[in-house]
DNA sequence: CATTCGTGGAG
DNA sequence: TCTCCAAGAAT
């Protein structure tokens, strides 16, 4: 039977399936343990829910272990050196999280005596977490009642009342459509079930209606197609970029690194010498933009893909003869160069210059 | 509200 | 190959 609108009854479902069907994920207490009162550890919500921001449960596993086994606690991470939290996130994107997460580890270390804000208001004041993380960390850390909309929930409450306004517009609707349906007694679980629903139930394509406990009250599945849910506005296309990157190597097998600015694209992370193609403009791809005086010898293009544009960058390569002094750079040997800071766009240009530059001993 | 921020997997 | 997009935030 339809009914007109969901309500308490079908939230009863959703927590239901959720004691059933729920994930097990490393920083998460799950249905059984949270219902015999077990909380979840507020320094481990919050450093999994930064982590996730845009970023695949997938990739995060990884990261989250080995962030809790370096800085086990947030005042260990809170007197970590930034370099190395930066090394630690590379490969992971989106790098102002990284200063964030250590600005933040800093000041609930500092200014809260470690605990963190348990208001979604005082936990929106801290850098890095906006709408959704204190959402999420109110509810899930500490059984506040918040509406946590994620991507995830975007689509499921888009289509459970078949919204027809484009995202992002239609935000507010859903972060109000949401807040209703959130229960008094578990809210964290509550958010966590809606987001366990849109990653493996309500999916973007392809979404196994049959099986979804939401399946008696869905707009979506009557009116329309649930998968052409959410609407949204059309994306502009990506500009190709150009640049140079400039890879030497010294007589002892040592790469010539810098850092990068801290603000902005790739910001604080390590890179090679290279032209500036982050400022809305190619860069200059001649041997003419080298960084300093050497036989540099073209060694092909590597492609990379952004948020917003694609790069592609002519690699070159130079051996001198011995280290010469760099400014604001450094001479790294070859065999330590996994454990830098370099995102993954210096990653493929060192590997184009150096093909066993990574590579396994 | 629009833009700027990475990366990798799935289809 | 191409498109989408994943527990978004800061400006």
């Amino acid at each position: 039977m339809m009914r007109e609108t969901p309500q308490a009854m079908d939230v009863a479902l959703l927590l239901d399936w959720y004691d059933r069907h729920h994930r097990d994920l490393p920083w998460r207490v799950s249905p059984p343990m949270a219902q015999k009162g077990a909380a979840a550890d507020p320094y481990h919500v919050w450093l999994s829910e930064v982590m996730l921001q845009q970023t695949t449960v997938r990739a995060v596993k990884a990261y989250f272990e080995k962030f809790l086994s370096l800085w086990p606690t947030i005042e260990d991470l809170a007197a970590a050196e930034t370099e190395d939290v930066m090394k630690a996130w590379a490969g992971l994107g989106y790098y102002a999280r990284a200063r964030n997460l250590k600005k933040c580890a800093e000041v609930v270390a500092r200014e809260h005596g470690g605990r963190f804000p348990e208001s979604e208001e005082g936990l929106k004041l801290l850098p890095g977490i906006g709408d959704y993380t204190a959402a999420a960390v109110a509810a899930i850390a500490f059984n506040r009642r918040s509406a946590a909309l994620d991507g995830n929930v975007e689509r499921v409450i888009s289509r459970l009342y078949a919204i027809e306004t484009p995202l992002p517009a239609a935000k507010p609707e859903m972060r109000a459509l949401a807040l209703g349906l959130t229960p008094a007694d578990r809210p964290g679980d509550f958010a966590q079930a809606m987001m366990d629903l849109g990653a493996t139930i309500c999916t973007p394509r392809r979404p196994a209606c049959s099986l979804c406990p939401f399946r008696g009250s869905c707009r979506a599945l009557v009116t329309a197609d649930p998968e052409t849910f959410p609407r949204k506005a059309a994306k502009k296309p990506k500009p190709l970029r150009l640049g140079a990157a400039f890879v030497a190597i010294d007589s002892s097998e040592a790469v010539y690194l810098q850092k990068r600015p801290d603000k902005g694209l790739l910001g604080g992370m390590t890179e090679v010498p290279g032209t500036d193609w982050s400022a809305r403009r190619d860069g200059d791809t001649s041997i003419e933009a080298q960084p300093f005086a050497a036989p540099w010898e073209p060694c092909g293009t590597v492609s990379h893909v952004f948020t917003h544009f694609e790069l592609r960058l002519s690699v070159y390569r130079a051996s001198v003869g011995h280290a010469r002094g760099a400014a604001n750079g450094w001479w790294e040997p070859i065999g330590s160069l996994k454990e830098q800071a370099l995102p993954t766009v210096m990653k493929k240009a060192i590997a184009k210059a150096i093909p066993q530059a990574f590579k396994a001993k």
